[in-house]
DNA sequence: GTAGTCGCAATTTTT
DNA sequence: TTGCGACTAC
């Protein structure tokens, strides 16, 4: 342990040595929280502690993960096996589950993602009739959420007049409503979203005092990662829980609060030390990640938001590369930046690619950065997105097992009963639903006992019915002998999902073959894992946990050596050497949607900072001048946050090409000129518009866009029909055969046109000068014959 | 009841 | 651009 402790310097070593009462680690972005928490846990073992003791919650299962392996090497597996380790999502899941029959639940509840949530609460609006343009499921759900993140349940809802007048002034009166019906739904299915989770937890822990006591014993010591980033509901578990021994340690970095739109409150953190008596307090403030100039830079973004603690972070590292900027014409051009880059800092200094990532703030982003990677062959990863459990053919199969396990879910019913195709339709679905509401019974039970409802439907749908209810019920009894791995394969086997997906010879298909193929192999991994494991069993219903509180962050396979692709928020925690932050346009970051208030944008720019404190060694900024979203070519303007980072420590990069390419640069659209003299005269500026002027812009703009496009397409260059009334400026084609001059490299015969919208390129033999390859947005072309 | 086509809305971020 | 829901034709 000595030599572990000697590790830490001294701002580290007193938190991991503190071991009773209530303390905060205030952490900066690097500043090795993990290790001291790990350490923390250890030292707490080594004094005696019980590792039944310890409550350790943390962000991601990963993490989790990732803590009790370091923790073994320090004091064996076979103490650190007992540690209570997890998300809260997953801690509070388990201890749901042994209480369940408290609160009515069945101990298999089955856990609804957001997308069963989502069709659940669709499926209720379309049922009481209302107009799904002004309830749109999303927002309700969204709206659902945030009552269940503050507890408020239904029955609070309607107490609480307020509510429902805030609900009516926005145009939905009936939101209670269907919060009510949803929350009726999801009990009679047994099933739990992600805030009953803690909503319920709670109810525990408030209603039942000797469960309370039981847990307040169990977890003497409790430690709480990333603080910032809990919300109401997971505040008030975490006080209740430490009341009685107040041995309560928080972590967290107020500076890297970015979850306040899923309910984060970073007043938990802020007021810590008001919840408690005699908090102590830590700070970690050197940075042992970055070197000066990226640490230096963060501290100037992060310094123009008000709301903060008090923290300098700093850092003995070299001074390091200044952080690079730069500045393309469209998405596409920045993709290929960001791929050549990497091509050339792999080449020169023998860097690999897993030292790579590429952050950016929505996922839509990813597509024109993984074209550029797969067309220089650089290996990449995307985490996040549609999360593999999420893919239609493996929630098909999964929805299968969640049946077999509780046949009350209903939205695992509805995704399978007709699925593969057997003659169960959407009219005998309905009919099964409203029957069910009216028996008050879960729609499996209308369907085994059809002949004493008053469901109606033809002989021929009854035997249908009754026959999946016979299918469902045999692999049940199947479930009691087999493991998981061959329940999955027997059930994708009987049910024909299997053919489905084979009959069709289509790439879509086969792939999502490969995807059931990888699931079922996964299973065999979990049944072998979990042998090793001494206090579960391995049974599908512990499977099924996993894979409903699974994150995509948590997945860890496929050749190590990759770039890394990912939301920021992803990012959060992780390091890399190299770190791209792409898209650094307003409306995107920061984001449009977020605009409105100083405390969205003070989101944003600890989202920012976040990305920015990822990167090691060097880090890039790109924008780009114009990107398509959804589908059309929208201008842009760098963000704000470029402007706001001192000038010292950025530099400007224009690749060369674009200056000698690019016509738009002509068109002074930067209130620069493109001459050389003018280039050198300042050569690290950007001009940012202020941005209040934006709307102003954007009209005038729009109206001077057409004018731009002149200068790309000369007037001769035939129009080729264009799609739509899609204004898609690019679409001028030429064919192959024109004959076309170029204003240096002269006159040349068109051989082929490849690619399509704003990537169409025109491979051009030249009579002098070769066969070359031009983008026909930037190629200054002539069609002469 | 099914399968195929069409039109429209969507993009923040996730346990 | 994609994906989903609504509509239509068998």
């Amino acid at each position: 342990m000595e030599k572990y402790l000697s590790q830490l310097n001294e701002a580290q070593l007193e938190p991991t040595i503190q071991i009773g009462g209530p303390m905060i680690i205030i952490a900066g972005a690097g500043s090795g929280k993990t290790r001291v928490l790990t350490y923390r846990i250890a030292y707490l073992m080594h004094k005696g502690i019980d590792p039944f003791n310890i409550l350790s919650l943390t962000f991601t299962n990963k993490a989790a993960k990732e803590m009790k392996e370091r923790i073994s090497t320090i004091v064996g597996s076979s103490e650190s096996k007992n540690l209570w380790m997890g998300t809260f999502h997953s801690v509070f899941a388990k201890i749901l589950r042994i209480e369940a029959d408290k609160l009515g639940y069945p101990s298999n509840f089955t856990i609804y993602d957001s997308q069963d949530s989502g069709r659940l609460i669709a499926s209720i609006i379309k049922e009481m009739n209302l107009d799904k343009d002004i309830y749109k499921y999303k927002q309700v759900l969204g709206r659902i959420s945030s009552y269940k993140n503050s507890l408020i349940t239904v029955r609070a809802y309607f107490q609480n007049p307020e509510l429902k007048e805030a609900d009516t002034m926005a145009r939905r009166p009936r939101m209670g409503d269907i919060y009510k019906a949803y929350v009726e739904r999801c009990f009679k299915a047994g099933a739990m979203d992600f805030d009953d989770l803690l909503l319920k937890t709670n109810e525990l822990l408030t209603r039942f005092p000797e469960v309370l006591m039981k847990y307040q014993n169990r977890f003497k010591y409790i430690l709480v990662d990333e603080y910032q980033d809990t919300n109401h509901s997971q505040y008030l578990i975490v006080r209740a829980l430490s009341d009685k021994f107040q041995n309560i340690c928080v972590v967290g970095d107020d500076a890297q609060s970015i979850y306040a739109f899923r309910g984060a409150n970073i007043n938990n953190i802020l007021n810590f030390q008001k919840d408690y008596d005699d908090v102590k307090v830590f700070r970690l403030e050197q940075n042992y990640r970055s070197t000066k100039n990226i640490v230096n830079a963060a501290n100037s973004i992060i310094d123009k938001n008000q709301t903060k603690l008090d923290k300098v972070v700093w850092t003995a590292n070299d001074e390091g590369a200044k952080i690079k900027v730069n500045r393309s014409l469209t998405d596409g051009d920045e993709g290929r930046f960001v791929a050549s880059t990497i091509f050339e800092e792999k080449m020169n200094n023998q860097l690999h690619n897993s030292d790579f990532a590429i952050l950016y703030r929505t996922n839509a982003q990813s597509r024109s950065i993984e074209d550029a990677l797969r067309k220089r062959d650089i290996p990449y990863r995307i985490y996040g997105g549609t999360s593999f459990y999420q893919r239609k053919e493996i929630k098909d199969v999964i929805s299968y097992l969640r049946l077999i396990i509780n046949p009350a879910d209903e939205e695992a019913l509805k995704r399978v009963i007709n699925f593969p195709p057997r003659g169960i339709g959407q009219t005998t679905v309905d009919k099964l639903i409203v029957s069910a509401n009216g028996y008050n019974r879960t729609m499996f039970e209308v369907m085994k006992n059809i002949d004493k409802t008053n469901v109606k439907v033809n002989s021929g749908t009854k035997k249908k019915l009754q026959d999946f209810v016979t299918l469902i019920e045999s692999f049940q009894v199947l479930n009691q002998t087999a493991d998981v791995f061959e329940l999955a394969e027997h059930v994708t086997r009987t049910t024909g999902i299997i053919k489905e997906f084979n009959k069709d010879g289509t790439p879509e298909g086969v792939a999502r073959m490969e995807n059931i193929e990888e699931l079922i192999n996964g299973m065999k991994d979990f049944v072998e894992g979990q042998k090793e494991i001494a206090d579960t069993t391995g049974s599908l219903a512990e499977f099924l946990e996993d894979v409903a509180l699974a994150t995509d962050a948590d997945a860890d396979k496929g050749d190590p050596d990759h770039v890394a692709l990912m939301t920021i928020h992803l990012a959060k925690g992780l390091e890399f050497s190299n770190v791209f932050i792409v898209g650094l346009e307003e409306d995107l970051f920061p984001s449009a949607m977020s605009g409105n208030t100083r405390a969205e944008l003070e989101e944003e720019r600890r989202l920012f900072y976040v990305a920015v404190t990822r990167a090691e060694k060097q880090a890039y900024l790109t924008y780009a001048l114009s990107r398509y979203r959804w589908g059309k070519l929208v201008d842009s303007e760098p963000s704000r946050f470029i402007s706001e980072i001192d000038e010292q420590y950025l530099e400007i990069t224009t690749p060369k090409e674009e200056l000698r390419f690019n016509p738009m640069l002509s068109a002074d659209i930067f209130g620069d000129t493109p001459s050389a003299t003018s280039k050198k005269a300042s050569p690290n500026k950007i001009r940012f518009k202020p941005a209040k002027q934006a709307v102003l812009k954007k009209d005038f703009k729009s109206k001077k866009e057409p004018e731009k496009f002149k200068v790309t397409t000369p007037k001769n260059l035939k129009p080729v029909a264009k799609t739509g009334g899609n204004t898609n400026l690019f679409d001028n084609k030429l064919v192959a055969g024109n004959k076309v001059k170029h204003l240096r490299f002269g006159t040349g015969e068109v051989l082929k046109i490849e690619g399509a919208g704003a990537d169409t390129k025109a491979e051009i033999k030249f009579q002098h000068g070769g066969t070359k390859k031009l983008l026909l947005r930037f190629a200054k072309l002539e069609v002469i014959g």
